[in-house]
DNA sequence: TAAAAAATTGACTAATTGGACAAGAATTGG
DNA sequence: CCAATTCTTGTCCAATTAGTCAATTTTTTA
């Protein structure tokens, strides 16, 4: 009856990469919206369905499942988020790379509040990331603008408050979004909205910096 | 020794004022790094040097503690956040409102805080405030910018996109403070730091409109 | 197919925490 | 100065929760 074919071979690490992962969503979830004391291991067990014990099979502990989730989010943006290089015209990478942050926040708001959180209660654990992988990006960033205003391809703005600009108004959309929601007297956040927010911080920013 | 005027005349509803009032500030630094859930009673008596008992004696209980938080922080903003109207120049509003949210972060970074974690728990103790005062003032706010495209002050810019840019552009230095910190190298956000956020806010924003 | 390894699970424990309460101290008004 | 009111505070309790453990089941390997 239950042939190999029909159950799949078996892989060894299958089973632990398949439940950990259905215990990092659940947990992911439950942060976004509860914040790391909010959270019970209990409440991820049952999002995730598997008994709690289960879970502290798979993590070290709380803070594990934490780190965890957490570093999944780092990771996901280095997949997801076009890079700023000065190879691209700023227009094209700076509509470019607004586009990906607006659809990060779209697809995925629940990361994007979970980093918040972090963020807001002084990202105690986002030392590491911060002084280094983040803190090379950045100055990477920086070195990009600092070029295209001295080759005249843009106006002479402040690199870092402009990032900072972009980072603020595309996250709003993920963090802030009981607040969009009301504004724009919706139910919920749609594609064409995300469209519309995206259209504007692009017409914004470009003119804002003498690329229109 | 003791004169009444060395303590002053005691007037009734002092106590509670003052003890309150304490009570209050404690709350607000402890809500802002660890959460309604992170923060326990009895921290915020010792933060607040007064017996636990003490607190339930003047809040009904930590929801009460944490409402009476969120809605000091809303009067804070009808106290210090200039008006957008129709009387004033587009960029005379924009800018008196850009510098004074900014200001806000600067010196009100722990209430920014706590009212952005709510935001980011979904609001579930904004409801009212969302569907009735911020809803009132926002439809308002897009009401002055449409008249002032109408009147071709300003170029067609979708009003409440970009008053979430503002919105999010200033909220970031007090949100994401770390990042903030990590990204110009300092050790701490300085007068400094938050005149040239607002210098580059204001070139962008108001570039962006078409207003310079 | 049998032993080894990996995964699942229920039961238990120690610590923390929100809240209640009542006794006592300080303040106020008459 | 005395009674009423307001305020302070130590103590206690029930509920929740992170983490442990050992027994059992499932899966893999040889």
């Amino acid at each position: 009856m239950t042939s190999s074919v029909a159950r799949g071979p078996y892989k060894p690490g299958k089973i632990r990469q398949q439940t950990q992962e259905k215990i990092l969503q659940a947990a992911t979830q439950a942060f976004s919206v509860h914040g790391f004391n909010g959270t019970s291991m209990q409440s991820i067990a049952d999002a995730a369905n598997v008994p709690k014990a289960n879970v502290h099979y798979y993590f070290k502990n709380k803070v594990g499942v934490y780190t965890a989730v957490l570093e999944n989010i780092i990771g996901l943006w280095d997949t997801v988020l076009n890079d700023i290089t000065a190879e691209h015209e700023p227009k094209q990478a700076l509509c470019d790379y607004i586009d990906a942050k607006i659809k990060f926040s779209r697809t995925h708001p629940r990361e994007s509040r979970v980093f918040a959180k972090e963020m807001l209660s002084g990202a105690p654990h986002l030392q590491a990331f911060l002084e280094e992988d983040y803190q090379r990006w950045f100055s990477g960033r920086i070195a990009v603008f600092t070029a295209w205003i001295a080759a005249g391809k843009m106006q002479p703005i402040d690199p870092a408050h402009l990032l900072f600009m972009i980072w603020g108004s595309t996250q709003h959309y993920a963090d802030f979004e009981p607040q969009v929601v009301h504004s724009l007297g919706t139910e919920a956040l749609q594609q064409h909205h995300f469209d519309q927010a995206a259209a504007t911080i692009k017409q914004v920013i470009l003119a804002g910096c003498g690329l229109e």
